[in-house]
RNA sequence: CGGGAUGUGGCGCAGCUUGGUAGCGCACCUCGCUUGGGACGAGGGGGUCGCACGUUCGAAUCGUGUCAUCCCGACCA
């Protein structure tokens, strides 16, 4: 490809409205450009590292026995109802209608499809277990896009699903899945980690995702690891407190009373008001869980982990009540307490749940239901608590539920996940086999995504530097960029052109920098995009040499042309094995 | 959805307070010159100032509404 007719556009400045490297970086380079909120257009060097992102994860998709196909886009209503979550999956999910007003929806996922497809394909437990996957757009209107292609609304996915007559299959698919994972992100020269998570709502049990680890903002999750093989979302990380029992006894609690406490609405002013530390205190949150009031006690120096306090609950949706609904639920009861006071005290009708460690606490203090008034001394007894779940978001510095020692903390973004799924969606959807005695069963299945486009976004914000992308070869546009100085000069562009075809003939991606433009403009534009390795044609020619740069370390190592040649395509074949 | 901000050629911005019919840098086209780190000179093309309504002789500028985009919080590949 010559850089003259090379469909790019490189920026003299980054975009106002990108906030995180790879999507700055991503713009300003040329590969892609903003649509609409959230929707992108790759441009023909994106979609060239795209595509390599998926012929890996096709070749190791393959290579692990899984089958590809293709599902549509476009999705009836009805299979979303058979699975109920046509009125589950709210907002995200972009609805229309068809010319006869049949409402469908823009895939955002395809367990729907894939198990109609399943039920009507496979009948037979000679069948089974089968992966099958596909590459495809995905559609989520999310609530808030952000940073490029790592949060869009359309989004490239690769998708499989499991179909297994038993969870022992299941679990060997499971594995057989994260061990291609574990390839395919190699492959990507994307170093991640494998994590427990929850399962969320696309349901299921076992479920693991892969992190890119950071430490920018564009690693949305919580992720807690131990020096030991233990790591885990922050919506699904446990662990142990290095001091779990609390008795409010040891800083002078020991007479049970309820006593005045003005202007104490938060913890820490509470704390300081009694001079005890806030773990002495019970703190009790209000919550709506699908639209009714719950009450979580949790100690107060901890923080509620919503996803798990929405799992404890076996709620779909969940938010902290407003001061509105906290002063209805508190007037139906007859009170009139505001929060920083309330407590399950004297409460009609309503869920009440505890954290785990709240069992551990003695002589603590809580409040009453009345506005700067707290009991101090109270015992679990005294607050009516019945139920118990571990709804406490982990810190670093706890124990780890597995080997004890403190867990630390990272940042991470999530590029692929694999679940376990189980009767999930083959029972409501009627979704079964014939058995070797005749029975029909359900399938038991598997579902496992990689975010091909997140992959590759999350790629730039693992290799980069302050000139630009610095692309691993195997997922790169291009392998090399071959720059003679100056296009006026006829010794140099010969080489240089001598050089382009010999790579060429040997199958090397290679561009040829033809543009009559000063160098400085071509080697900005050469390390913005991140070509692996550039072959400088210039001044060194007088000596027979070439420079060779790798964008890397942007090492220069002056050789031969021939010299040039041999050794830059080495280096790409020793990186793409 | 709540909170904050912004909409002016492809990109980055000024002009708005104090209304008078749009400007700068980059990019693009032509010519010259230049060629080891985003040169220089001359000439040129491109914008109904997000949209609608209103105020006014006159609106990018003032008012109302609306749409869009971005940033901060709860969800997910």
């Amino acid at each position: 490809m010559k850089m003259s007719k090379l469909f790019v556009q490189t920026l003299r400045e980054f975009p106002s409205d990108a906030e995180v490297v790879s999507h700055k970086m991503l713009v300003r380079a040329g590969f892609i450009r903003k649509l609409t909120s959230g929707v992108y257009n790759y441009l023909p060097l994106m979609w060239r590292v795209l595509k390599k992102v998926e012929n890996i994860t096709r070749e190791e998709m393959d290579k692990a026995g899984a089958q590809e196909l293709l599902m549509p886009f476009v999705q009836p209503k009805e299979l979303w109802e058979e699975s109920g979550r046509w009125e589950v999956y709210g907002r995200e999910l972009m609805r229309l209608r068809d010319r006869h007003d049949r409402e469908m929806c823009l895939g955002p996922t395809h367990e729907e499809i894939i198990t109609y497809i399943a039920r009507e394909g496979l009948k037979s437990y000679k069948q089974l277990p089968v992966n099958l996957y596909q590459i495809q757009s995905k559609f989520r209107d999310e609530v808030r896009p952000r940073f490029g292609l790592l949060r869009g609304r359309e989004f490239i996915m690769k998708d499989a699903y499991s179909f297994s007559t038993s969870q022992e299959e299941l679990d060997a698919e499971y594995e057989n899945m994260a061990q291609a994972y574990r390839n395919i992100f190699n492959r990507c020269g994307l170093p991640t980690k494998m994590v427990q998570s929850d399962s969320g709502a696309i349901g299921g049990n076992v479920s693991h995702e892969f992190m890119v680890i950071t430490d920018t903002d564009a690693g949305e999750n919580d992720v807690f690891y131990c020096e030991c093989d233990y790591s885990a979302n922050s919506n699904h990380a446990i662990s142990k407190l290095p001091q779990a029992t609390v008795d409010g006894a040891e800083c002078g609690l020991t007479e049970k009373k309820v006593i005045d406490t003005p202007n104490t609405k938060t913890i820490e002013e509470l704390a300081n008001f009694l001079n005890v530390p806030q773990s002495v205190i019970c703190k009790c949150l209000v919550y709506i869980a699908d639209k009714k009031p719950v009450l979580a006690y949790i100690r107060g120096d901890k923080q509620v982990e919503e996803t798990k306090l929405m799992n404890a609950l076996g709620a779909i949706d969940i938010r902290i009540a407003s001061s509105e609904e906290i002063e209805e639920l508190m007037a139906n009861n007859g009170f009139s307490a505001k929060a920083g006071f309330i407590s399950a005290i004297g409460m009609k009708d309503i869920k009440i749940i505890a954290d785990e460690t709240v069992k551990d606490m003695k002589n603590f203090v809580v409040g009453v239901n009345e506005n700067d008034k707290h009991m101090v001394a109270a015992n679990l007894d005294d607050i009516q608590v019945k139920e118990f779940a571990d709804i406490r978001l982990v810190e670093a510095g706890e124990l780890c539920p597995e080997c004890g020692k403190p867990l630390k903390v990272t940042r991470g973004i999530e590029v692929g996940n694999i679940f376990q799924l189980g009767t999930k969606y083959s029972e409501p959807m009627n979704a079964v086999y014939l058995d070797k005695d005749g029975k029909a069963k359900p399938y038991i299945m598997g579902c496992y995504g990689i975010g091909i486009s997140r992959t590759a976004a999350a790629a730039v914000e693992a290799h980069h530097d302050e000139n630009g992308i610095k692309w691993p070869v195997a997922i790169a546009p291009y392998h090399v960029i071959v720059v003679p100085v100056s296009t006026k000069d006829e010794t140099q562009m010969k080489v240089a052109e001598d050089i382009y075809n010999k790579l060429l003939e040997q199958g090397i991606e290679v561009v040829l920098d033809d543009r009559n433009e000063r160098p400085g403009v071509k080697f900005k534009d050469a390390e913005l995009i991140g070509f692996p390795f550039r072959i400088t044609v210039g001044k060194t020619i007088e000596n027979g040499n070439v420079e060779l740069v790798t964008r890397a370390t942007l090492e220069k190592e002056e050789m031969a042309p021939e010299t040039a040649v041999t050794e830059v395509i080495a280096r790409i074949n020793a990186q793409l094995k």
